[in-house]
DNA sequence: AGATTGGATTATGCATTCAATATGACCGGG
DNA sequence: CCCGGTCATATTGAATGCATAATCCAATCT
């Protein structure tokens, strides 16, 4: 019996990790942020609560909860006696978000450059060249997953959880403009050809250079957004009105 | 008639602006954000929801929606079941934060650099002489208040909500730390300096100058802030466990 | 005597209920 | 015909109640 429960408790063996329960409100986070992020939610939206409740099952309590996490995130905002609406993104917003994505990113690839091991590098190569298949074939949606893998990784190889929450914060409010960034094949080059500078830069651990080619990799990111955002209000269908 | 609410209209006026009416979970996410960060509420004390209804003569329901705004802001915990307890400061927490603080920071002064008008500058002159005073007085509060509104200043200059609402956010985990810091007179000569440079680099409109000032400002104080956490736990009253 | 298990108590999470406010329709006046 | 006012409805904000899980204490067994 004690071996049983000594080997449970050794590190590594997920089965010994407590039990994570989640709570009501902690999944209805989640499952809204996934809403909202992934456009399920247009932007200016009313979320409804009601039709959430039955939609979930759940009483407003622990939805009404989530409403609250989500306003701080800045994904919903919450007008009193006026219910929720979701978050417009204004080019104002976008061209606040992208420089402040910039330092964290920048930051990120400093301390990244620091501390990553071979193997991290590795693995990030690997993301790389896959990327680069994707952008040759013209690829856009798997393009977008592995890049944004490869950030992660980098974020990852920061080791700064705090530098990491915020960070995935902001870009869960700037992915949201992401669907409808149909970059130009110009733009779409260009960002491959950063990418392989961040890589050599990785590669050669230089922090310096890594974060200053993170920073201007977002600064044409958010060109890349405003080009679609203008291009898009400008554009034959504004259904939704800017 | 007209002519008042096309002058109550006027941007500027402060009358304009709609009346706001604060929710009760607004309010309380204020207080107890205050309470905490003043460290009425000191790291690792349980949160007594209990208690804290009685005293702010409210329902349990807005001030548990309080908690859950607190800890998606990282200042409180809560464990499922187990109540909510105030977040630890760990010496790890600092080295995580610090440099974040330092990129946003950076960011700041640069976009300051570059929009600050004349009078924005006369008005930090004015805020860091001031500060100066205090500083050949020994006088540590006053310093901190005016040090403190200076980074606010250039934070306002800066003119990017986004960062200044991410800004606080860390700030204010971050002051909690503060109260405990005990600066040695050279830490403090130091700051003092930096604060010069800060100042000169803002009326030279230096924007990377100014950014690589602050952000060494803030590594300095991350210094002088383990330095203080070191000291006290090897001290003599280790009241708290670490 | 120490440890362990069982029950009692307390506090938490969620559901439900009550109250207050905003929205829209309808009516009356200009 | 248009505008303003009033009322009804629906939705939100806050309070309370109930079920469940955690904690504490004591009694029992080793």
């Amino acid at each position: 019996m004690d071996d049983q429960v000594a080997r449970a408790m050794r590190p590594g063996n997920s089965a010994a990790q407590p039990i994570e329960r989640q709570s009501l409100h902690g999944q209805l986070v989640a499952r809204l942020r996934d809403l909202i992020i992934e456009g399920d939610l247009a932007p200016g939206d009313r979320v409804p609560e009601r039709e959430l409740c039955e939609r979930f099952a759940v009483s407003r309590t622990p939805l009404r909860e989530a409403f609250k996490v989500l306003a701080a995130d800045g994904l919903i905002q919450l007008l009193p006696h006026r219910g929720a609406t979701v978050a417009r993104l204004t080019v104002a917003d976008m061209e606040e978000m992208f420089p402040v994505m910039g330092a964290l990113e920048a930051l990120a690839g400093e301390l990244a450059a620091e501390r990553i091991g071979e193997e991290g590098i590795a693995e990030i190569q690997a993301l790389h060249y896959q990327m680069v298949l994707h952008h040759k074939r013209g690829e856009l949606a798997p393009y977008f997953r592995l890049n944004q893998q490869i950030h992660e990784k980098i974020l990852a190889a920061a080791g700064n959880d705090t530098l990491s929450s915020i960070y995935r914060g902001l870009a869960g409010r700037i992915r949201r403009a992401r669907y409808l960034a149909n970059m130009s094949s110009a733009r779409w080059a260009r960002a491959v050809a950063e990418h392989e500078a961040i890589l050599k830069a990785l590669v050669a651990r230089d922090g310096p250079a890594l974060g200053a080619i993170l920073k201007d990799h977002l600064k044409n990111k958010c060109e890349t957004v405003k080009e679609s955002l203008l291009a898009e209000s400008e554009g034959p269908a504004a259904a939704r009105r800017g």
